[in-house]
RNA sequence: GCGCCCGUAGCUCAAUCGGAUAGAGCAUCGGCCUUCUAAGCCGAGGGUUACAGGUUCGAUUCCUGUCGGGUGCGCCA
């Protein structure tokens, strides 16, 4: 609709410029807006106000001659000029209901768009250390990155989605002495206990199992314990190999696939750190001082230069990550997005710099970053901060046990991923109307009760019966409804466009919220088998755009609600 | 000290690349269950959008500064 009326405006400047009231090479950007207040008509355009200054006139003066120019069209009732100069647009009930109709035939199709037209994209997240299970800063990365994967994939993108492991360095040296020294019997409290080593519970149970002999299957590697809690390189695989399959399993909880595992070791296996220093030395971004290898930051923005080799001959993390992220590059990715904690922000900087350095033709502003800001977990009202298992954090797995996979995605994904987020484990785990889940679903599901309810009842919906009486829904409820759903498409591309999921999520509970409110007001098994087929085949087409957005957060549509009563 | 994020109703958060009278939910108060699921609906009160300037037809949004909260600032990853 939006787009028709667009046009519409397009046409309107042409006419305009011909007749000499606007100069040949104006532009003006043309945006039309679904209004707030029912009295401003269906939607709105700024156009008035955005072009009054080319004109020569004031705002209102120029949108009377704009709407004087309008040409005729079958979907306008009529166009006024309210405010500082917007053109508010009343549109037929037929052009309004046309979406139903549109909605019913792509089904599960509807709102996407093929903007990405099938180019590759690739959106690491998660990437956590294999040293403990997933905490909730990974939740809601794990969240946040899979439904920009949707998004994308929704926008006619191909997308791949990978994990990043970093399963070399000292964190996993760390790892495995600390495995090691409960393999010995040793607690955090005795004197022998590495210095920071990890202390959750899940270490004792790593460290049982590695002595008891099991074997961890992981994703692409087996590993048998030895017993031998004198074998340290022993026990670093076996960790490594048991907190992948952790990992694995929370992800798996949680739906979230990847199709990529891509470990930090390969990069340095394959000869890919040290080919990229070579050639970081090569283009002479690279100097020595004090026994290391420096790399000058500073030349693409950086505050300071910044170490690649140390003194003892290890690479800084950085640079396998430049080594990684040419990688990506070179695989043909020609957009890549690193959704990640907000705590990782100072890489940023410095793997732009390293890939400038590489001189290997990447854009400047290569990889794309979406940083999500840290979640605070509440549970009666008050902070949670350890867990049993994890010892010092809250790990994504509470959150599922607690409150459900569906919950613990929406809540994690439906702020803004710049914004600091409250996890609040009693609302997330209501059933009732404070919580927005089972709002939303409750919405989906109520539908799916209307066909129910007439199948008792002997009635039969039919669709095309429905289609054709669209024109009998005359209530401002329907209209408002049908124009909701209209904006579904544009909620896609613009939350795909800024990587914001919460948008899709704000949408669904306001459609959610719509539904209820008309549902309340008006009975749709109605007597008038007109009426009430054109009344199914508006509220299925509410079904099918919530089940639609739904999917893009996750989350699941169910056909019913299982009452609190039956728990 | 420097970088980044944030500051909107008592609380949790929205506000469609700058649009009309800043919106929801919770909490508070008042209505609605012989009617398709009350997990719901309708209504009321509640705001100097932290503060001070600037840009313009118009600013919660953009710019500058101040204050406040968070986070990062290692030859750790």
């Amino acid at each position: 609709m939006k787009q028709e009326l667009s046009q519409l405006i397009q046409q309107t400047i042409d006419l305009l410029k011909e007749a000499g009231k606007l100069p040949a090479d104006a532009a003006p950007k043309i945006m039309v807006d679904n209004t707030k207040d029912k009295a401003h008509g269906d939607y709105a355009s700024n156009i008035a106000m955005v072009s009054a200054k080319l004109a020569g006139m004031n705002p209102r003066q120029w949108a009377e001659e704009i709407v004087n120019a309008l040409p005729q069209s079958p979907i306008l009732t009529k166009a006024e000029i309210a405010g500082p100069g917007f053109i508010n647009f009343f549109v037929t009930e037929a052009a309004s209901f046309a979406v139903v109709e549109d909605i019913l035939n792509n089904t599960d199709q509807f709102g996407r768009n093929n903007s990405g037209q099938g180019q590759k994209v690739q959106v690491e997240f998660v990437s956590a250390n294999p040293t403990g299970p997933l905490h909730v800063g990974h939740g809601r990365g794990a969240a946040v990155g899979d439904c920009i994967c949707r998004l994308l994939e929704a926008n006619g993108w191909d997308v791949t989605r990978e994990f990043y492991y970093n399963d070399a360095g000292a964190q996993i040296n760390n790892l495995a002495l600390s495995v090691q020294a409960r393999c010995k019997g040793l607690g955090p409290d005795d004197a022998a206990w590495p210095e920071d080593g990890y202390r959750g519970d899940y270490i004792v149970d790593l460290a049982n199992s590695f002595m008891a002999g099991d074997t961890i299957e992981s994703a692409d590697q087996n590993f048998t314990g030895t017993k031998d809690a004198d074998d340290l390189e022993a026990i670093r695989h076996f960790a490594v190999a048991y907190l992948r399959r952790e990992q694995d399993l929370d992800l798996k909880a949680f739906e979230v696939d990847f199709d990529v595992y891509f470990l930090e070791s390969s990069l340095y296996e394959d000869g890919k750190v040290e080919a990229a220093v070579q050639t970081l030395i090569k283009n002479g971004y690279t100097y020595e001082d004090g026994g290391a290898l420096w790399l000058k930051t500073t030349e693409f923005g950086d505050d300071k230069d910044r170490v690649m080799r140390k003194k003892d001959g290890g690479y800084t993390y950085f640079v396998p990550d430049v080594a990684y992220h040419l990688d990506k590059w070179q695989r043909g990715f020609g957009r890549v997005i690193n959704e990640q904690g907000a705590d990782h922000h100072s890489t940023i900087t410095r793997v732009r710099a390293g890939l400038q350095a590489l001189k290997a033709d990447i854009p400047a502003g290569f990889p794309d970053y979406v940083l999500h800001q840290m979640v605070t977990v509440m549970k009666g009202g008050e902070e949670v901060k350890i867990s049993k298992r994890a010892g010092s954090y809250v790990t994504l797995r509470d959150l599922i046990d607690e409150v459900g996979r569906d919950a613990t995605r929406y809540f994690l994904a439906a702020r803004a991923p710049s914004s600091q987020l409250t996890f609040d484990i009693d609302l997330a785990r209501s059933q009732s109307n404070d919580n927005p889940v089972y709002y939303i679903q409750y919405a989906h599901a109520r539908i799916c009760s209307i066909l129910r309810k007439m199948n008792e009842q002997g009635l039969q919906w039919d669709k095309a019966n429905g289609l054709n009486k669209l024109e009998l829904l005359s209530e401002d409820q329907e209209k408002l409804l049908a124009n909701a759903l209209a904006r579904f498409p544009e909620v896609i591309k613009v939350a795909g466009e800024n990587n914001t999921p919460h948008q899709v999520a704000n949408y669904l509970y306001e459609l959610a919220s719509e539904f209820h409110g008309y549902y309340n007001n008006h009975k749709t098994i109605v007597d008038d088998a007109d009426l009430r087929d054109a009344r199914v085949t508006l509220t299925q087409a509410v079904r099918q755009v919530l089940a639609n957005g739904l999917d893009l957060l996750g989350i699941s549509a169910p056909e019913e609600m299982i009452s609190p009563e039956a728990e």
